[in-house]
RNA sequence: CGCGGGGUGGAGCAGUUCGGUAGCUCGCCGGGCUCAUAACCCGGAGGUCGUAGGUUCAAAUCCUGCCCCCGCAACCA
């Protein structure tokens, strides 16, 4: 009756995004270049897999809960609630805007969607066993109202010497016992080896690897998750216990699946998960590497396909802080330069995955020497000679020479190059990839003088051939640069490629057809792209 | 012996895995060109690759000792 075909059920496959999540921010943290640095460096990511015309999904997000946050939040005579949402509406979604940020959600620890996934997440595991009820023991400082870890701890002098104390308060802690409830980490040992030797590049760069696998191999202890709600109840309920509450890594660390519907919509979940790159700072990265794939098994869920631990900015050659004033808002320096500017310097002068110096200087020189006088000096001839030789009509390009064959042969490597970079999440040497396509280019108008061509009828087909190949090498720009510079290519692509359709639509892949551009079509005025700057 | 990253022409970096007389960008000096955002192109000067030894025909690259800087303790990607 039914046929072979029909009789099956329906599996529908949705096919899987690409996933990248960033670190969810603090909200009590102000904004500064380094949290900026992640998003860019995650949006770029993402972007760029648009442009290869794959689905792609940036998460980024806030994380709420904690006692710092309601302390804060106390000490400013608000409530916890309406404190985050002043923080999250003044201070970082304006941040996404001032980097151009595209991502698909944004999620907040404190919303339901997260807080009712959590408890699912936390009862099924303390349903299955790997979350048992225990007894923490801690040094506790009254003075700081909390647990301090051994290597807090000083020596005591004068009166407490041969003590331990506090570094802070240089008094003694107390010993205090509280139940806790424990998440079992340290059966997953021999599993997060086995996960980091079968998928070497799980954990990214490969220092970052090396430290995280001598850190597992060292032993792992299992990790306390929950905290009594006697010292504060600021996070999300322990379904199981009303006097506890989840600590708070646990539960930030679940926003990667929670927005994406974890225990709400399964369809969902299996379009993005798993993660194809998680980007961190180094400085969490035990928490992403370690830590959050083992809750990730416990779970039956997918570890991520990849976690990647950025490096730091330094200024002055010191890691930056707030303590000691060192911290730059990101608009201060998008005031000046702009956000692509912003965009692509951080990209292009730190091999991502390493530390990086920040100085107005550096900032300046190559904001000059390379969008100004590489990139947009290049679109800006180029456009101004089709404009005044052509009458803003691209030409027609005739027989090749060897020298138009070069750029083509440039184009394509560029292309190629850049892509392998980024699978590589060297985003550093994607950009440079890009970037011999812009000095073969500006090379080849000064080799090629259309200006010189100009000047005899003769020429004319020469000269068409040039400019349009010159063009053409600009829509190629156009397209590599599109999701590292998205407002400047915007903008060039509306010069150039007018009946090409939107700029989006250009996949990477296809950059290389050569032409693309349909000659005859409109080449307009272009905007100067990146302004000099002066007194920078 | 705490752990990790790093010391390469003025600045920022690559090269070190699989040793073979040092490369890139900026800056500087000189030249060319004039389409373009005083932009573009070419040439040049400038380094005993932290230091002292060792291995080798040959070391920035391998081995050993030492020195210096930075991060891990404090808000923090």
């Amino acid at each position: 009756m039914t046929s072979p075909w029909s009789a099956k059920p329906k599996l529908v496959r949705v096919p899987k995004s690409f996933y990248v999540t960033t670190p969810i921010f603090y909200v009590n943290d102000a904004p500064h270049i380094g949290h900026a640095y992640t998003e860019v460096a995650s949006d770029v990511l993402t972007r760029w897999h648009r442009q290869r015309g794959e689905s792609a999904f940036l998460l980024t997000g806030t994380d709420e809960h904690g006692e710092k946050v309601l302390r804060t939040a106390v000490a400013n005579h608000s409530d916890p609630k309406d404190w985050t949402d002043r923080l999250v509406n003044e201070a970082w979604l304006p941040l996404l805007e001032t980097i151009d940020i595209n991502n698909q959600d944004f999620i907040r620890t404190t919303e339901p969607r997260h807080e009712s996934a959590v408890q699912q997440f936390l009862q099924k595991l303390y349903d299955t066993g790997f979350i048992y009820q225990g007894s923490f023991q801690g040094n506790y400082c009254v003075g700081c109202e909390e647990y301090k870890n051994e290597s807090d701890l000083i020596e005591g002098a004068g009166d407490f010497a041969g003590e331990k104390v506090c570094a802070i308060h240089s008094k003694p802690v107390e010993k205090l016992n509280e139940t806790n409830y424990f998440f079992k980490l340290s059966e997953f040992q021999d599993k997060l080896l086995a996960l980091y030797e079968s998928n070497p590049t799980f954990v990214q760069p490969e220092s970052a690897r090396n430290e995280v696998i001598s850190f597992v191999r060292s032993g792992l202890s299992d990790l306390s998750i929950s905290r009594s709600k006697e010292r504060f109840d600021w996070g999300i309920d322990i379904p199981w216990d009303n006097d506890h509450i989840t600590y708070v890594w646990f539960d930030a660390l679940l926003n990667y699946i929670t927005a994406i519907g974890y225990g709400t919509d399964d369809a969902k979940l299996n379009s993005l998960w798993p993660a194809d790159v998680q980007v961190v700072g180094k400085d969490i990265l035990r928490f992403h590497a370690v830590i959050w794939p083992a809750m990730l098994m416990a779970a039956d869920l997918q570890p991520p396909k990849q976690v990647f631990g950025h490096g730091w900015l330094l200024v002055g050659g010191e890691k930056m802080s707030k303590s000691k004033l060192t911290g730059i808002a990101p608009n201060q320096i998008t005031d000046i330069f702009g956000s692509d500017a912003f965009r692509y310097y951080f990209m292009k002068a730190i091999g991502f995955g390493s530390d990086g110096s920040f100085s107005w200087e550096d900032l300046n020189a190559r904001y000059h020497a390379e969008l100004a006088n590489g990139f947009g000096n290049l679109a800006s001839r180029v456009i101004a000679m089709v404009g005044k030789y052509f009458d803003g009509k691209l030409p027609a390009a005739s027989k090749l020479s060897e020298n138009d064959e070069k750029v083509i042969s440039t184009a394509r490597a560029a292309i190629e190059n850049a892509e392998s970079a980024i699978d590589r999440v060297a985003i550093h040497e994607a950009i440079a990839s890009v970037w011999t396509l812009v000095d073969e280019l500006n090379n080849y108008i000064t080799v090629e003088q259309p200006w010189s061509l100009a000047k005899d009828e003769a020429n004319a087909d020469r000269l068409a051939s040039v400019l349009n190949t010159a063009t053409e090498g600009l829509r190629v720009l156009a397209v590599l640069l599109a999701p590292v510079m998205p407002k400047a290519t915007a903008k060039l692509w509306a010069a150039i490629a007018d009946q090409n359709g939107d700029l989006s639509k250009q996949k990477i892949g296809e950059a290389g057809n050569w032409p693309s551009l349909k000659p005859g079509q409109e080449i307009r005025p272009l905007d100067v792209l990146f302004p000099r700057i002066e007194e920078a």
